[in-house]
DNA sequence: AGCACGCCGACT
DNA sequence: GTCGGCGTGCTC
């Protein structure tokens, strides 16, 4: 027997191996392991026969024999296959580079069950529904359903019980479900819910599983034993028998996007399976990508609107305080409101997403700033460990004493970070209790101990949480009062076209943590900007207003739902190399292109070096992303890289830094 | 992506 | 004379 196996390498051919003496057949679907060149590899097996092609160019005496076939059952089939063909033509990668983000690394498959999965847990509860929300499962799951629907729905209108309830309905006409939530860690609410109404009907993947465990779901899966999968990103790829629905919660998270090769974005990949398995697909959220909410006013995608708050909560009072006239990360206004929410036996969830305690570095002598040596961008500093870092290589060095440069002592740190708000907190309320939850404070306390403290908070014994993104998401508290957003300019001032879209839906997104349950709910917006847009439209709670200004602005500059972008990013340790080859692809690029697209740059990316990389950019704009892509596809296979040279393409960039 | 092969500079 | 730099090309 002949096989075609292919790599995880970014090689665009398969290559023919022969079987061991005396095995017989049926090894398409499975993992084998063989040598490529002088090195093990595994390889992937897309389809096997008795004899050579009549054309086939290699001499059969070269032909290798394979070394190990891994899976005792095939792991995917010609499903995934046509898959992962298709994200290998439409994200530039190699069929093998796709196959290889489908397919689970687990060897051998532990597991089965899920751990804390426990049947006697099981508890089908059905909360009674609003008409709003009976309406929008009747759109979902009727006979004349469309092909997808975005539930737009506040925060607390209660999509999560839509969600379930619409895949009830599908599970009972013999259909599956793919449930997709932006990140495990932050949303375990979800899957406990899913988890607790489906039993062992659920299977649950997501990246904090180990490689065999996520094997373990995936055969599950794939043997019909679990029928609804949730999961993050990759849970898109989930190999369920007769697929019906997909579910995409919270549509606007940006981590739906993969920041490695391949670069796929699992909406774009789930409208695909949608249509080749003819399934529905919903995604809901409070703040819609721009591009969903373009479509949902232009009528191409079918809306249900969830406008109320159930549990008795009510849309909370938000007020904009410029931080420009107080001193210090905590305006008097929300010192007041914290006092408020306390004395009136309740609790106040502070957000910022910076960590760290400081951001800069800076002499006021020479105008030296402290730099990471690898990376163009400055160093945080982090008092609790007493070191400045960096963010993106983590790269440190001990706070300096005096101006590195001109040895002055007079230096100022700036821009506050968690810990610093978390230092002023309990300087101004000594006698409150208050935790801290980020990235930092997780890897000190552990994984249980973000756990506990969240159930802590949850139960009232916590006055204040605050933290970043991780108490932004999802959570969901009864006895907060007041949201404070300790700064919301943190991301406006990025380079980066989605900035503003970005800071409007976490600020709509946090503020919706107030209040779920009481009607007296209250935000206070810190900011250096009180009158920018995001900033303003998020205050008066003006979603579509903000969008409608936003949609201006892109159709003024082009970029999408205007276009579409694919951006081309050319690394390498050496600066010249870097610019060069950008330069050089920018020329080979522009007569592939068609008339209306435009290509930007050869120019540096904002993020200008990362770990010791130069990063060098082409955007290229047009309107029609295919032709976009038979450009650089063309590009691409004429092209013989130079050495210390990796080229990044993304297809849809999500950010262009 | 690796890794070998191969063709030119300074070293025990 | 050799050790080793990294440019080019191949992997069934």
């Amino acid at each position: 027997m002949y096989l075609s196996v292919v790599f995880n390498l970014p090689l665009n051919q398969s290559f023919t191996y022969r079987t061991m003496e005396g095995e017989t057949g049926l090894l398409l679907g499975k993992r084998v392991e063989v040598y490529l060149g002088n090195r093990r590899t595994t390889g992937f097996v897309i389809a096997e026969s008795e004899s050579l092609d009549e054309g086939c160019a290699i001499d059969p005496k070269n032909i290798k024999e394979i070394r190990r076939i891994i899976d005792k059952e095939a792991v995917f089939g010609p499903d995934h296959i046509d898959l992962a063909r298709w994200i290998s033509s439409f994200y530039l990668c190699s069929v093998g580079e796709a196959l290889s983000a489908i397919i689970p690394s687990g060897r051998r498959e532990t597991g089965g069950v899920p751990v804390g999965i426990d049947d006697s847990d099981f508890s089908p509860v059905r909360h009674a529904l609003s008409e709003e929300q009976i309406a929008a499962i009747d759109t979902i799951t009727g006979e004349s359903r469309p092909k997808s629907v975005y539930l737009w729905g506040v925060t607390g209108s209660g999509k999560t019980e839509v969600f379930l309830q619409a895949a009830e309905h599908i599970l009972n006409q013999g259909k599956d479900i793919l449930y997709l939530v932006p990140e495990i860690a932050l949303t375990h609410q979800v899957v406990e819910a899913v988890v607790n109404r489906f039993g062992t009907q659920a299977a649950v993947l997501h990246s904090g599983l180990s490689g065999s465990k996520k094997l373990g779901e995936w055969m599950r899966i794939l043997r019909g034993d679990a029928r609804i999968v949730i999961g993050a990103r990759s849970a898109v790829f989930a190999p369920v028998k007769n697929l019906g629905l997909i579910i995409i919660d919270e549509e606007h998270d940006g981590s739906y996007k993969s920041g490695t090769t391949p670069r796929y974005h699992a909406r774009t990949v789930a409208m695909r399976r949608a249509t080749v398995t003819g399934a529905t697909l919903v995604m809901g959220s409070a703040t819609p990508s721009l591009e969903a909410w373009y479509q949902i006013r232009s009528g191409a995608l079918v809306s249900c609107r969830l406008t109320k708050r159930l549990a008795g909560g009510a849309e909370p009072r938000l007020s904009v305080v410029d931080l420009s006239n107080s001193n210090g990360p905590l305006s008097p206004e929300l010192i007041e409101a914290i006092r408020t929410a306390k004395q009136s036996g309740r609790q106040t969830i502070l957000f910022l997403n910076r960590r760290g305690f400081t951001h800069f570095y800076r002499c006021k002598t020479c105008g030296y700033e402290l730099m990471c040596k690898n990376c163009s961008v400055p160093l945080t500093l982090h008092r609790s460990i007493s070191v400045m870092k960096c963010h993106y290589c983590g790269w440190q060095v001990p706070p300096p004493g005096s101006c590195p440069s001109c040895g002055s002592l007079d230096t100022a740190y700036a821009g506050f970070g968690t810990e610093f708000v978390e230092e002023e907190v309990r300087k101004t309320f000594p006698d409150y209790t208050i935790v801290r939850i980020d990235t930092d404070s997780m890897s000190e306390a552990g994984k249980d101990g973000v756990k506990d403290t969240i159930e802590h908070f949850r139960e009232g014994t916590t006055d204040i949480l605050l933290g970043t993104q991780m108490v932004a998401k999802g959570l969901n508290f009864p006895g907060v009062r007041l949201v404070g957003i300790a700064l919301a300019d943190t991301g406006l001032h990025m380079p980066d076209f989605r900035a503003a879209e970005r800071t409007f839906s976490l600020i709509t997104q946090v503020a919706g943590r107030a209040g779920r349950f009481f009607p007296d709910g209250e935000v206070i917006i810190q900011t250096w900007n009180p009158k920018s847009p995001a900033i303003e439209y998020a205050r008066r709670g003006d979603i579509e207003g903000f969008y409608t200004h936003e949609l201006s602005q892109r159709a003024e500059l082009g970029f999408p739902p205007f276009s579409r972008l694919l951006r081309l990013v050319f690394r390498s340790k050496d600066k010249k190399i870097a610019e060069e080859s950008a330069s050089a692809a920018a020329a080979l690029l522009q007569p592939l292109l068609g008339e209306q697209d435009i290509l930007l740059g050869p120019s540096e990316c904002p993020l200008s070096i990362i770990s010791g990389n130069f990063r060098h950019q082409l955007i290229l704009k047009g309107e029609k992303l295919s032709t976009l892509i038979a450009a650089v596809r063309s590009f691409r296979d004429g092209y013989k890289s130079p050495a210390n040279l990796y080229t990044e393409i993304d297809v849809d960039p999500q950010s262009l830094l």
